[in-house]
DNA sequence: GCAAAAGTGTTTGGATTACACCCATGC
DNA sequence: GCATGGGTGTAATCCAAACACTTTTGC
């Protein structure tokens, strides 16, 4: 029935890809190792390694990154998967790409096991990396810019406490557009957040007033009312 | 470095399987088929199979169709990986869902292969299904609904010429809701319609007039302007 | 004429846009 | 005082919801 033998089809791998979103000097950026270890030795990367065959994907993932850049409790979630049959030299391993919005400060990426550098690189200038990548990353940004239409989860690339500046140049960033200033801020007027006392320090203007996001009460929200996040 | 051999990590299978949506009778409706072949044989299921080890996904995707339900020329996109390591009672199999809109209508799904029926099966009268199929269903039918919200996905389960009514009912049914007529109709307004001549035929009351999507319209609309689909 | 569904117009209130203006801080 | 960004108000416009109304067909 089948043109191989059916023990024939256990010859796969599996891997899992992280994709590491956090946002500094105005731009979105992506975590990246340097690979320690064959194929593509010394070659930048994405944080990625193969699932052992007992494990689960979401804990895989987990797994992967500490073992890798030390960075642990981080929120993931799947992307998309790349089977292409090219893409790894030594043999089948399909791969799901699994993506993290983080705060950079909040996290400290250290090298580990088979990477030998960690680094931030703005997503805007990316050179060549290992394997497919750059087209993992490219699909999984992409997921990232419809995801922020609809949810909340500008806030998780932000400090905890942020400006309302901030939030729109991020915006502005991954849009690639600008917003009329008042206008943008009539739009968070639907958006749960809590007004700090404190406010920016050190900058020679005025200073800026803090905000956080409101998770509690956005969570209310949308579990009685038919409220939908948009920005 | 690792915990077991390198070799052992090429001990996993992969498959795909194909959540193809259609709509009748003013419901959403999922392709199934009866399993002749152990595991669940009898039990019914969506049409899924191990992917060779030397074929691309998408390529993969649609031998599979083909093969248990003599359906050719779908377009078929990439859903949610499951990896539970315990979804498979044979070994490890890590399954892509990919994902089809298509008109009942058009296309005549027969048996074949180790399918021993065929059937479509209202989405929301599914009974239990083999593996973890029911999951995989539920998981890409919210997919389709998001993507109903924003690309013109909904002509595909309609036939090529439909009232707009027709179209009102696949909104209202996918969203669980109910519209004001005119209020739709106006939101029509943006969308690139083809009023064709003829109308509807044997009703009982006034029969209405059919349209088709202009999907060369809407080609050169998402290219020269900053058009977006919405529903 | 009547039932049934097709098809359209009007009003109203809320959101979006463009744009102008004032405010607080460092130097 | 002035440069720099923070912060807000207004008017015009567009959009969406609610609702009422007219039209065309079969019987």
């Amino acid at each position: 029935m089948y043109k191989i033998e059916f023990k024939d089809f256990f010859t796969y791998s599996f891997s899992l890809d992280c994709v590491i979103f956090g946002f500094q000097n105005g731009k979105i950026h992506v975590l990246l190792i340097k690979r320690a270890m064959e194929p593509f030795k010394n070659k930048w990367a994405i944080p990625g390694d193969l699932v052992y065959p007992d494990e689960d994907l979401a804990a895989a993932a987990n797994r992967i990154l500490v073992e890798l850049t030390n960075l642990s409790m981080v929120d993931l979630h799947q992307a998309e998967t790349f089977g292409n049959p090219n893409r790894h030299p030594q043999g089948r391993v399909i791969t799901s790409a699994y993506m993290a919005l983080i705060r950079i400060a909040d996290f400290k990426a250290t090298p580990a096991s088979w990477a030998e550098e960690v680094k931030w690189q703005a997503i805007d200038e990316l050179q060549e990396l290992a394997f497919d990548h750059n087209a993992i990353i490219q699909s999984t940004y992409e997921l990232l810019k419809k995801k922020m239409r609809t949810e909340p989860i500008c806030f998780d690339l932000l400090p905890e406490r942020f400006t309302l500046n901030e939030l729109q140049c991020l915006y502005e960033f991954v849009y690639t557009t600008t917003f009329d200033k008042a206008n943008f801020r009539k739009k968070l007027k639907h958006i749960p957040l809590i007004k700090q006392t404190e406010k920016q320090a050190n900058v020679k203007h005025r200073p800026a007033k803090l905000f956080s996001f409101d998770s509690q009460l956005f969570q209310s929200l949308i579990t009685q009312s038919e409220y939908q996040f948009k920005l």
